[in-house]
DNA sequence: ACTATTCTAGAATATTATTCTAGAATATAA
DNA sequence: TTATATTCTAGAATAATATTCTAGAATAGT
C-alpha cells in the first residue's frame, strides 16, 4: 500500500474555510477578499460557506476567536507550570513568543486584523476571550504582589510591561519589517519584562 | 455682531468626509460602513468622494497616514527639544500617550484597524510612514550607545521596548476595557522604559 | 425504516462599491 | 475681461459581490 497522501479524517468543510479564508484575509485584506473566491478556494458551497458561517465577517471572527483561545491556553498551560513571580513572567513571554511562531499566519492575522468591532454575537465572545486573557494575568501576578516579589503596580499594567515589547516587536516581524525572529530575543524580552515588574527585595 | 458658530474657512470636502469617515469606521468598522452613509453623513456627493479618495479604502488609508503621520511629526519634535538618552526616553512614552489622548477618534481607529494590506499607492506611503517612524527611534537612540548611557541592543528593539508597553495599554483603554487613562501612568511608563533600555554607567 | 437535523448546492436577489457623463466652480493665461 | 484648462461636484447607471432562499443529500437519533 502506497502511502496515503489524504489524511485519514479529511478536513472539514469548515476547516478548509478557515484555512482558505485565513490565506485570502492575510493576502488582500477581509476587505478586498471575496467569499466566491475563499469558496472557490477551499472547495466548499456558498451555502455551506454561509451555514457555518453566517457572513464573511463571521470566518473572520472564528479566525480570530479561535487564534486568541489557542493562544491563552497555551499560556495558560505554561502559567500552571511554573511557580513564582520571575518564573511566570519568563513563562509568558516565551509562551507568546512560541506560539506566534508556531502559528505565523494566524498571529498575522490576529495582529493585523483588530477591526474586531463587537459586533453582536461573536463580538461578545471576541470580548470575552479577551477579557479571559487579562484577567488571567493578572490573577497569576496579583498572588505575588504581596510578598514582594513583585513590584505594586496597577493591576491592568502587568500585561502591558510584560507582553507590551514582544507584542510590538511581533508585529514588526510578522509584516516582514524584520527578519530576526522573535525567539531569537526572547531571553532578551524575558529580561526586561522582569525587570520592568520585579520587586525590590 | 452674534458669535459666529461656523469657522471663517469652512471645512472642505474632504476634511468632511474624513471626519465623518472617521465617525463611522470607529462605529462599525471599515467593512460595514457605507460609503453613501458617509457622505451622507459629510454631505457630500458620491462623486467628489471619489474624487477626493479614490475609493473607501482610499478614506480608509488616508485616515491612517494622516493620524501616523501626525504622530510621528509629534514625536519628533520632542525628540528634537532634548538631550540625552535617558530625556529621550521619557519624552517619547510622554509624546506617544499625549497624542492618544489629543487624538482618541484617530487613535482608536489606527490601532483598531491596522488591516492596513499593502494595497499599491496608498500602501507605499504606509509603509514609508511606518519606516519612518521606527528610523527615527532607531536614529536618536543610537548615538547613546557608545557613551554607555543606553544598553547596547539590536537597533530594532529599543522601540518595543520603550513603547510596546503604551501601545498595549492604549489599545486597552481605547477599546473602553480600562478607564484610567495612559496620562495618569506616564511616569511608570516612562520609568519602565527607561530601566529597559539604560545603560550599566 | 422513519424522522429530524445538519449540511451542501448554486441560482436568484439585494446590497453597495465604483464608474461614468455632464455640468459647475475655480484657477490660469492672453 | 474673455478664453481655456483644471479641479470639483452631482447622482444616475453599472458592476461587483455579499447574502438569502429553496431544494435536496447526508447523517444522526429512535
Amino acid at each position: 500500500m502506497p502511502h496515503e497522501a489524504t489524511p485519514a479524517t479529511p478536513e472539514s468543510s469548515a476547516d478548509r474555510l478557515l484555512k482558505a479564508a485565513l490565506r485570502v484575509f492575510n493576502e488582500i485584506g477581509v476587505n478586498a477578499a471575496s467569499i466566491h473566491e475563499i469558496c472557490r478556494l477551499a472547495d466548499v458551497s456558498i451555502g455551506s460557506a454561509y451555514h457555518h458561517f453566517g457572513s464573511k465577517q463571521g470566518l473572520a471572527d472564528a479566525l480570530l476567536v479561535n487564534g486568541l483561545s489557542d493562544n491563552n491556553r497555551r499560556l495558560a498551560e505554561q502559567l500552571r507550570r511554573v511557580q513564582g513571580a520571575e518564573a511566570g513572567v519568563r513563562a509568558a513571554v516565551k509562551s507568546v513568543i512560541r506560539w506566534i511562531e508556531d502559528n505565523p499566519e494566524l498571529a498575522q492575522f490576529i495582529y493585523m486584523t483588530a477591526d474586531s468591532k463587537a459586533r453582536d454575537s461573536t463580538g461578545k465572545l471576541l470580548q470575552q476571550v479577551n477579557a479571559d486573557y487579562w484577567a488571567m494575568i493578572e490573577d497569576y501576578f496579583k498572588s505575588y504582589v504581596h510578598s514582594g516579589e513583585l513590584r505594586r503596580l496597577p493591576l491592568e499594567c502587568y500585561a502591558p510591561l510584560i507582553l507590551g515589547p514582544v507584542h510590538d516587536y511581533a508585529r514588526k516581524y510578522l509584516s516582514g519589517q524584520i527578519t530576526v525572529p522573535p525567539s531569537k530575543r526572547a531571553d532578551m524580552f524575558a529580561d526586561a519584562a522582569w525587570l520592568a515588574v520585579k520587586g525590590n527585595g
